[in-house]
DNA sequence: CTTGACATCGAACAAATGTTCGGATAAGAT
DNA sequence: ATCTTATCCGAACATTTGTTCGATGTCAAG
């Protein structure tokens, strides 16, 4: 007699990753196999370990011996960012509208933590803090904390660091390439785009977060 | 016959409490029971439960079912910090200049987690989410972050969250009491000041800290 | 179609983990 | 001393959890 049996999942072994990812974004700790069974849908515990015994033979998880909650992510699957911990920028500086920002490679004055879950690829990531109230437009103010990608494009839409060749000026703006000419559009809603030819600008990095701390404590900076 | 016992050891509940915090430290995991036994050489599981017991009565920790690794510690023992600081703040929805902020004692919708280092004393601190751009002039956007403190009043020059009773708005402006009215002063530097009676301005907490996401990764929440 | 690698299945075993129980001892109050 | 409460003890029990096993099904390549 024939065994009813579901048809072979095509990618559940990047399903069982994805769910121990979740789950411990969720709960801060690993699930047992037979939660991943329960939350999956699985047949039999012995589908997950088999699955698991393949993740782990590729390098992706780690297993703490026998024990209860023993799984570990050595690798986070693509899409999901990981758990929450805290990762140091390199604060480089001040940014102002008058100076162009600090060189990227330069020595950095502090480092500062930021959480793992507000940033995307950490890597080359720096930190500038913003002096004066020069690029109000942005809705940043004297003080701020910027954290910047260094990269030599962005996106349309995406807000950038910008020196602007032409009258030495460093800006935040959100940029689109239109043409031969760029539209440096403020983040403030109502205020009115700049319009320049595109080689008087310079990229010169890609903000990714921005934070304001208001209560006069003293700014997360480790030495 | 007398049987051999060691002498009760006046403290064990407190070492049994900063067992789990190292241990948690080290691991990033919490122990088991006879984890917890083998570590302090305890004679029995069952002692080892019993303090469990009593240290969830006191609210000192909570248990998770009676999962394996089912220990949470809810205060870390003194001179122990958390091992990440990152604590969990209650989100409890959106704030927007038409309507009232959430009650703070209503549910959260989720939690998200903030560096303790950024905030003052994190108890009762919650998170709002900024809807539309009605609040532009306290340089804050749609999708920004706002950690609020729930306070009755707040210092001069602090930026406050406040209900005007007379037009029925939610704002937020930096808060300045002159002899019977009150000055509320938009962050924005070059804007002009709101003055109101003292008695139409309901204040419902002191910002602490604000955050704006420009990388388009989902938000850091769990829950 | 045939084949072989891969995947699923159910059932059971083995080990771990949480919990209960009756009784004993220690420590402090009276 | 006597009493009361808190704590400890060992053993066993009940669940949960990790693992093994043999049989069987699926799927893509040849």
């Amino acid at each position: 007699m024939k065994r009813r049996r579901a048809r072979v999942r095509r990618d559940l072994r990047n399903e069982i990753l994805s769910f121990i990812a979740r789950w411990y974004q969720q709960e801060r700790t690993y699930p047992t196999v037979r939660e991943i069974q329960k939350g999956l849908k699985i047949s039999s515990p012995s589908v997950v370990d088999y699955h698991l015994r393949r993740l782990e033979e590729g390098g992706l998880i780690g297993r703490v011996g026998r024990r209860a909650r023993g799984i570990r992510l050595r690798h986070w699957p693509d899409g999901l960012p990981p758990p929450d911990d805290l990762i140091p920028i390199p604060f480089l500086g001040p940014i102002a509208a008058g100076q162009p920002i600090p060189n990227p490679n330069t020595e950095p004055i502090a480092w500062i933590r930021i959480p793992r879950t507000w940033l995307g690829d950490p890597a080359d990531l720096f930190a500038l803090r913003v002096q004066g109230n020069s690029m109000i437009d942005a809705l940043v103010k004297d003080g701020d904390w910027i954290i910047v990608k260094p990269v030599q494009q962005v996106k349309n839409g995406e807000m950038a660091v910008v020196w602007l060749l032409d009258r030495h000026e460093t800006t935040l703006k959100h940029f689109y390439l239109e043409e031969d000419r760029v539209r440096l559009q403020p983040a403030h809603p109502t205020m009115a785009p700049l319009y320049v030819p595109a080689e008087v600008v310079q990229i010169q990095g890609k903000v990714v977060h921005i934070l304001r701390n208001l209560n006069g404590f003293p700014p997360p900076i480790e030495g």
